[in-house]
Order: structure tokens, then C-alpha cells, then sequence
DNA sequence: TTCGTTTTCAATCAAGTGATTGACAAATAG
DNA sequence: CTATTTGTCAATCACTTGATTGAAAACGAA
């Protein structure tokens, strides 16, 4: 049932670097599994095979089994303030840009990293029962809120979207567009012409 | 581990008739223990204890566990087409009643079904991996989509809406926003203010 | 080298877990 | 009234699953 060896061996590495790079090993193999078969599948025996572990080696490392998810929840965390789609203007952004920005931004991860968007909607469905995976994502949900909020109140300021505007309502629109897009059915052609649309929507005249 | 017994008791009921209500007993008992604890917490047995039953009685009306989900995935079309929101219109509703329906409807089944929308995510999951549910999505999507599309042309034709809208797109907008906003953190205020909004797009001047 | 600490694993546990079996009762057909 | 179909359950199977144990390496400080 063993998959890959660790990928880095613990040849030149300190012992607490490959301490570092098994518990990153495991974190990532849940993260895979859960992606590929969701909670439901998750077993800690294939976390540690895939990890090129004993179980008892991942029971070192994590507590328990929801430790290990705890963990996963932390990584796509990480992975969300990491990863970006390449910037789409040079310079000095201006409100439009970092609008098509956050659009690239959710093409980007549903085309390269669909896995990022999988492991969400299964963690999205824990939070309800999970208040350690809930603050997580609640957090998360607040930066990216903010974050859209911001474009949206420059660009009413600088007159680029419509001065009738309502910011709080407008980033609410937003985020649960985009959140709803990344279900099950919409197409990228759809998307792309959805935004289009609001984009229409946002911009003065 | 025995909870309630079925609720219609068999007393003067058909043969065919009761066992028609054991086997809805057992999708709803399903259906109530996936919208509190997830698949991950689905146990045949428990399914089978809540609808007063032997497991075995389960295999009977149910091959496997996965026609039994099958089963709840219906169960949940069902009820979407048959549950709404008391109409807020009287005579002939015009489009602009429709869409506020619309919005309506959403409202009403996260005050009164949550488990409606609970059980949803978790089909909505589970359909990346299993095709008989994927399709039963679909086809609730696709009715959904098509009915919001009707609406907006409507409105377009008779000049509620504005003329230069893109229905197509804003129906992308206005379903993904409703799927989106039925997730985690939006409060009814912030949709109630971003409903208003949206109205405010989509109307002529 | 020595000794304590950190890391790893084979073996095993106890509690599930979906599914089956075979017997038995209740309803229905002939 | 038989004979057959339909419905039900206690008991059990074969296997899974999260977690633990106790011993043995690997390591680093002294």
C-alpha cells in the first residue's frame, strides 16, 4: 500500500529540518486525500503510506486525527495568502485592475490548484461542527472581505465605479459570486462573461 | 440506541403503503443525520435505528448504502420543488415580484430548512466523486438557472429591467451570489442589503 | 564513548462498520 | 386453505479504523 518515499530525503538535513519536512509531508498527503476523496475517505493508515510513514510515526507528529486536519485547514490557509494568478497590469494598480485581479485570482486556482477549491467545500462543510476549522476559514473569509471592500471603496473615490455605490453590499455581491462560482457547474465561458457583466454593473455610467 | 419509532404506525395502512413509508422513513432519518453530522458521520446502523428498524430491514429497501444516499439525493430535489416561501405578491406577479421571490425563497429555507442547504453542501461535495448525484444536481441547477433566466428576459421585454442587460450573465450573477451567499458567514441583514442592491443593477435607469 | 532525548516502526487493541445469512411472521395470490 | 411472496430481525462475518504499546534506532550534547 506504500506510494511515494518522502520526496526530500533526510540525508543532508538537520534533525529537526526533516522532523520539519515529515510533519509537511503528512499535512500535504491529507490534503491530497481529502481533495481526491473528501473527509469521508480520509484514513489515517494512507496519510502515513503516502507519507512514506508508519501510523504510529503520524500519531508522533499529530495527537490525533482531527490535529492532522487542524493542520491540513492552517496549510490551505497558507496556500491561499501565498499563491496568486500573475499580475495582469504593470505599475501603479489602478481599482479596475485589482478587480480583474481578484477575477484572475479565482480563474487561476480553479485552473491550477483545483484541488485548493475541493479541500475548501470539504472544510467550508466541517466548520459547521468544527470551531477550530470554522476560525480558520472565518478568518480567512474576513481578509479576503476586506480586501475587496478596499478596491471597491478606492475606486468610488477615484470615480472609476459608480458614486451611488453601496461598498458593504457590493463586496457582499462579490465574494458570494465568487464563492457560488466555484460549484459544480459554472464553465469558465460563463464566468468570464458574469464578470464582464458585473464589471459593467460596478463601473460609473 | 433505539429512538422513535416509525410515525405512522402500520395500523390501517396497505401492505405496499407501509412499506412505501419504511423506506421514506429511512431516506428522511438519512437525510437528518447527514445534514448534522456530515457523510463522514453517516452509519447504516443509525440510519436504521432512527427509522425503528433492523439493518438488515434497510438492506432490504436499500441494495447498499450508496442507494440509500441516491435515495436522500431525490428526497432533496423533491423537496426543493416543492417547498417555498409563502408569496409575498397577490394576482399576476410581475418580474420584478419574481425576482424578489426569488430571494425570498432563499431566505426561507435558511430560516426554516437549514437542512436543506446543509444536506446540498454535502452533495455538492460528494458529486465530484459520484455520478448519480452529480446528475441529480444538475438537473436542480438547470431548472433553478432557467427559471431565474425566464424572469430576467421577462423583465427585459416588458422594461422593469434594463434594456442593454446580458441575461445569460446575470443569471450567473444572481444564482452563483445565491449559492455563494447560503455559505458560512453571510448575515441576513448583509444579504437583505445586498439583494436591495443587486435590484438596484438590474432596474431600467 | 556515554547517556538522555527524539524519532521510528511492527504488532496489537478495541470499537466499530457495511453487509449477509437463515429463520420466522405477515400478507396476498391461487 | 395452502403456497408464495414480502417484510423483519437476531446473530454473525470479514474487514476497517483510530489509536496505543514497547522496543529499537538515530542523534546530539557532554
Amino acid at each position: 500500500m506504500e506510494t511515494t518515499k518522502e520526496p526530500t530525503p533526510p540525508e543532508a538535513m538537520t534533525h529537526r529540518a526533516a522532523g520539519d519536512a515529515r510533519r509537511h509531508a503528512l499535512v500535504r498527503a491529507a490534503f491530497e486525500i481529502i481533495a481526491e476523496r473528501g473527509f469521508e475517505g480520509l484514513r489515517t493508515r494512507e496519510v502515513a503510506a503516502r507519507a512514506g510513514v508508519n501510523i504510529a510515526t503520524l500519531h508522533y507528529y499529530f495527537m490525533s486525527k482531527e490535529a492532522l486536519i487542524d493542520g491540513v485547514a492552517d496549510y490551505l490557509a497558507e496556500q491561499f495568502a501565498t499563491l496568486h494568478a500573475p499580475l495582469e497590469y504593470t505599475g501603479d494598480p489602478t481599482p479596475l485592475d485589482l478587480l480583474r485581479q481578484e477575477f484572475a485570482d479565482a480563474q487561476f486556482y480553479a485552473a491550477h490548484y483545483p484541488s485548493m477549491y475541493e479541500v475548501t467545500h470539504e472544510m467550508a462543510v466541517r466548520a459547521d461542527r468544527d470551531p477550530t476549522i470554522r476560525n480558520v476559514l472565518e478568518r480567512l473569509e474576513r481578509s479576503w472581505n476586506r480586501s475587496v471592500e478596499d478596491i471597491l471603496r478606492d475606486g468610488v473615490a477615484d470615480g472609476t465605479f459608480r458614486a451611488d455605490l453601496d461598498v458593504v453590499a457590493a463586496t457582499t455581491i462579490l465574494t458570494c459570486f465568487q464563492r457560488g462560482a466555484r460549484y459544480l457547474v459554472t464553465s469558465d465561458l460563463d464566468f468570464d462573461r458574469a464578470c464582464a457583466e458585473l464589471e459593467h454593473w460596478l463601473l460609473a455610467q
